[in-house]
DNA sequence: AATGAATGAGTGTTCATTCAT
DNA sequence: AATGAATGAACACTCATTCAT
C-alpha cells in the first residue's frame, strides 16, 4: 500500500520554506484575481505580485491553472466555512424563520466582502472538472440534509438529499446573484422573501 | 428574353449565399463553443470548422466577440422562447401546483437539450456587457411579475418585482445545475419538490 | 516588325470603355490617396470610390502600385506642366530676379494646392524604381538646362547639366518643404531670399 | 567566504547582456530595413535576423516601430554628429569658400556610406510626429543660425531663421539626392557649385 | 466584362512555460 | 532553489489578389 503518492522524503527538509512560498504564490493570485479578473491574472503578474520569478511559480505548482484553482478552492473553502459556522449555530436553535434568515444574513455578508473574487468563483468553478465542482457546498448540502432528516422525520432518504441539494442551490444562487449583480430591491425585503421561500416550502413538508 | 442584365432573381441567390454563410460560421462557432469553451473558440477554430478562410469570417462579422455573441444569443432566444411559450400556456390555466411543474418540465427539457452550449452560456453570460445580461431572462421576469400581480393582488409593486426576480434566479438555476451537474437524484422527485418550493411560496402570499 | 506591343483588335472596341475606367479608378485613388495617405489607400477603398468591384480594378491595372503609380505620375505631370508654362513664361523676358521670383510664386502655388496629395508623392517617389524617379521634374532640368546654356554661354555642357539640377533640386526641396512643413517664417521673406539664393549663384557664373 | 549570495558581479553580465540584445536587435533592424524599406521590415523578419524569437523583441522594444524609430534615430543621430562636427570646425576658420565645400564634403561622406538606410531615413522622417521630425537636422539649422548670426550681423532676426532653414534645407537635399541618385556629374563639379550657391548666397547678405 | 465572395499568407503582439545560469 | 531571459505557438485580424459565377 502505497500510504503517500508524493514522497515526502525529498520534500521534507524544505518543507516550511515551501509552505510559505505556496502562501506566498496563493496570496498573490488571489490579489491579482481580485484587481484583474481570471483572464487578466497572467502567470507574469502573479509571480510579480508574490516578488519572486515567472520561473519560480513552476516549482510549486504545475501550471497556472493549479495556482487559481487553489486561490478558488481557498476562498470557496473560507466562504463555506462562514456559512457551515452560520449554519450549524442556527439549526441549534431549530429551523425557525428567524434562524433561516440569520443563515441567509450570513451567506450575504460573506459574499458581499469580495464580489470581485466571488465573481471569479462563479465564473470559473462551472469551468472546473466534476471533482472540484462537486467538493464546494457539498459539506453545506451534508448538512442541510442533516438538519432536514432531523427536523422532517417523515422524508424519505432520496428526498433529504434532493431537497437540500435543491434548497442549497435555490438559496445559494439568489443570495450570490444579489451579491453581484445588485438590483435595486431593498436587502431586508429581499431577506425577508427567501426567508419565506424556504421556510413555506420546509413547513409544507410538516403535516400541521 | 432577356429583359435585364441583372435580372432581379440573382440578388435572390446572393443574399441567400450570405444567409447561408451566416448560419455556416454561426453553426460552426457553436460546435466549437461546445467542443472547446468560450475561450478555446479561436477564429481559427471557427474558420476550420466552418470548411472556410479565417478572413471569410470578417465579411460577415466585425470581430471574434461578435460571432460567439451571436451563438449565445441565438441559442439564448431559443430557451427563452421554449421556457416563454410554456410559462404563457401555463399561466392561461391559473399557476395550479400542475401549471408550475409544466413550466419547470418544459425548462428541463429545454436545457437538457444541449448541455455543453447551456455550459458556455452560464459561463459566458456573467461576463457579457450588462445589457446582454439584462436582455436574457428578463422577459421571463416580467413575465413571472405579470403573473405575480395577476395572481396575488395584495402583493405591492416592490415586492413584485423581487419576489419574480428570486424566483426566477431559483428556478432557474436549480433546473440548469440540474441539466449541467446530473445528480443523482430523480428527475421525476426533483420535479415534484420544485413544484412544491414554488408553490408553498406563492401560496404564502395568499391568505388561505 | 512589331508596331504594337499591345495588340489592339481585341481592345479597341472596348477602349472608350477601358480609357473611361481607367479615369474613373485614377480619379478614385487619387481622392483616397488624398484622404487616407499612401498605406491608408487599399484597393478595396479605391474599388468602393470608383463605384467598381476590386476585381474589376485587375482588369484595368496589374496591381495596386500599377494604381497609385498611375496617380501619382498624373500628379507630378500636371505640376511639371504648370511649372514648365511658369518657367517658359519667365525666361522669354530673361533670367531677372522678377522673373526667377515668378517661377518660385508658380511652384508655390501649385504645391498649396493638393498638399495631402503632394505629400504622398514625394514620400512615395524615392520608393519608386529610378525610372520613374528620374523623369519626373526632369523635363524641369532641361528647361533649366536649356535657361542656363542660353543666359551663360561660358559654362561647359557638364556644367550646364550640373547646375541645372543642383539649382532644381534645391529650389524644388525647399519650396516643397515649405508647402508642407508650414515653417513660421512670412511667404515673402522665402520668396525673397529663395530668390536671391538664385539669382546671385547665377550671377556669379556672369563676370560683371 | 561567500558575503553575498549574489554577488554584485552579476548585475553586471546581466545588464551586459541585456544591452547587448538591443544591439542586437538594432542592428537587425537596421539591416532589414536597409534591405527591404520601412514597410517590408516586419518584426518576424527583424527577429529572424537577430537570431531570436518574436517573442524576445518585446521584452526590449514595446512595439515595432520603437525599434524602427531607434534605427532611424540612431542613425540619425550618427549623420548629425559628423555634419556638426564638420561645421563647428569650419566655422572656427570663418566662413570661406573652402570651410564651406568642407561641410559639404563631410555629407556628402556621411550621406555616401550606407545609401540604403538614408534612403529609409528619408522616406520615413515625413511620415513621423512632428517632433522627431523637427528633432532632426534641428540642431544644424540652429548651427547654421548663429553661424550666420555671426557673420552677417546686418541680417534681422526673423530673417537669419529663415536664411539658415532655406540653407540647410537646400544643401542637405541637394547631397542627399547626389549620395542616393548617383547622377553622372562629377563629385567635385557638384561640390564647387554647391560650394558656389552657398558662398554667393552669403556674400550677398555683406555689402562689399 | 464585371462581380464580390473567398482566399490565405501575412501582420503585430501575448503569455504560459522552459532552461541555462 | 531561484532566476528571468528566451521561447514559440497561438492569437485576432488585414488586405492584395483570385476566380467561379
Amino acid at each position: 500500500m502505497v500510504a503517500h503518492p508524493r514522497p515526502a522524503a525529498r520534500r521534507e527538509p524544505r518543507q516550511q520554506r515551501s509552505v510559505a512560498m505556496v502562501e506566498r504564490i496563493v496570496a498573490a493570485g488571489e490579489a491579482v484575481l481580485a484587481e484583474r479578473g481570471y483572464d487578466g491574472a497572467s502567470t507574469n503578474h502573479i509571480a510579480a505580485r508574490a516578488g519572486i520569478s515567472p520561473g519560480s511559480l513552476y516549482q510549486y505548482f504545475p501550471n497556472k491553472a493549479a495556482i487559481l484553482d487553489q486561490v478558488l478552492d481557498r476562498y470557496a473553502d473560507r466562504l463555506e466555512a462562514r456559512v457551515s459556522r452560520a449554519f450549524v449555530a442556527a439549526l441549534a436553535r431549530s429551523m425557525s424563520p428567524e434562524s433561516v434568515r440569520g443563515v441567509l444574513v450570513a451567506m450575504l455578508d460573506a459574499f458581499d466582502e469580495n464580489p470581485r473574487l466571488l465573481s471569479a468563483l462563479v465564473e470559473q468553478l462551472p469551468r472546473s472538472e466534476g471533482g472540484r465542482r462537486a467538493r464546494f457546498a457539498h459539506r453545506i448540502d451534508e448538512l442541510m440534509a442533516t438538519a432536514l432528516a432531523a427536523g422532517q422525520p417523515e422524508l424519505s432518504d432520496a428526498s433529504v438529499e434532493a431537497v437540500a441539494w435543491i434548497l442549497v442551490r435555490a438559496v445559494e444562487h439568489v443570495t450570490i446573484r444579489y451579491a453581484l449583480d445588485r438590483p435595486g430591491f431593498d436587502r431586508n425585503l429581499v431577506l425577508d422573501e427567501l426567508t419565506a421561500l424556504v421556510v413555506s416550502y420546509l413547513d409544507r413538508h410538516v403535516p400541521p
